[in-house]
DNA sequence: TAAAATGCCTTAGTGCACTAGTGCACTGCG
DNA sequence: CGCAGTGCACTAGTGCACTAAGGCATTTTA
């Protein structure tokens, strides 16, 4: 398990990946596995809240169960099927940002067109749409 | 022109999109037309730095052009191309993103995949990918 | 039951994006 | 030349995301 401190992307964001891809990966089994707080965040030589961060992440989407006192225990009943859409999304989400760049298109720009994309859908949602 | 101070979405960006629009319809034509920092701003509510700030972005973009003491003008040259370009990278985005949310992917989980796969895209690019 | 290990909560510090305030330099026009 | 209007640079304040530090509650285990 590697970590760039130096990334823009939150280390608590670059841990919840690994272990999102470990789990699909089945190195984390259903039943506990997962190492604690504090012996991860030695191994990594972050502070033991920022690896919490990452687990109420995990456990947020339900492919995780903490109990206080014992430790941190995979479910994993679904991830199959979330998992491929999240696959989906993570190819439609290259194709169109290469496509992009290629067209001439400023990184800043793209970030800025999919902020307020993600703003206007959310509101249609709101409104019954989905 | 219409401003929403409690959009997540920044006001000079809200400034800029409503510009860049304004600007390919031709409502703004060639030549001067832009009205200026302090006039816009005060018709807007805001402080001239941020007019400042939106009229920067179109400046970096090329799509107009400002003279200190003057004004600003826009050159229109090629917004055509790149304005393409950008249509189709809006319905791209959208058609990603409402795709994941029908999958129940979580809005938050879209972002943080979105900053992941830009930051992978533009390393990539970095190698001489292109 | 007592000790150790675990997850969790509260607080604080840091950096960054956004906006406002103020003054300066330049241009146009009478 | 002088005045009004323009864009621009510098500074400050605010809010938010991220990380760290420390202490507390709970569970396990011997």
């Amino acid at each position: 398990m590697l970590i760039d401190p130096k990334s823009p992307i939150p280390v608590y964001q670059q841990i919840a990946t690994q272990l999102r891809r470990r789990i699909s990966k089945g190195i984390y089994q259903s039943g506990e596995s997962l190492p604690s707080l504090r012996v991860l965040a030695v191994e990594l030589g972050v502070n033991p809240n920022t690896i919490h961060r990452a687990y109420e992440e995990l456990t947020r989407e339900g492919i995780v169960e903490s109990r206080r006192g014992a430790g941190l225990f995979v479910t994993a009943s679904e991830p199959a099927a979330t998992g491929r859409a999240e696959l989906r999304l993570e190819h439609s989400l290259d194709r169109t940002i290469q496509r992009a760049l290629t067209d001439g298109i400023s990184p800043e720009r793209i970030r800025v067109m999919f902020r307020e994309a993600m703003h206007n859908r959310l509101e249609k949602s709101m409104k019954g749409d989905a």
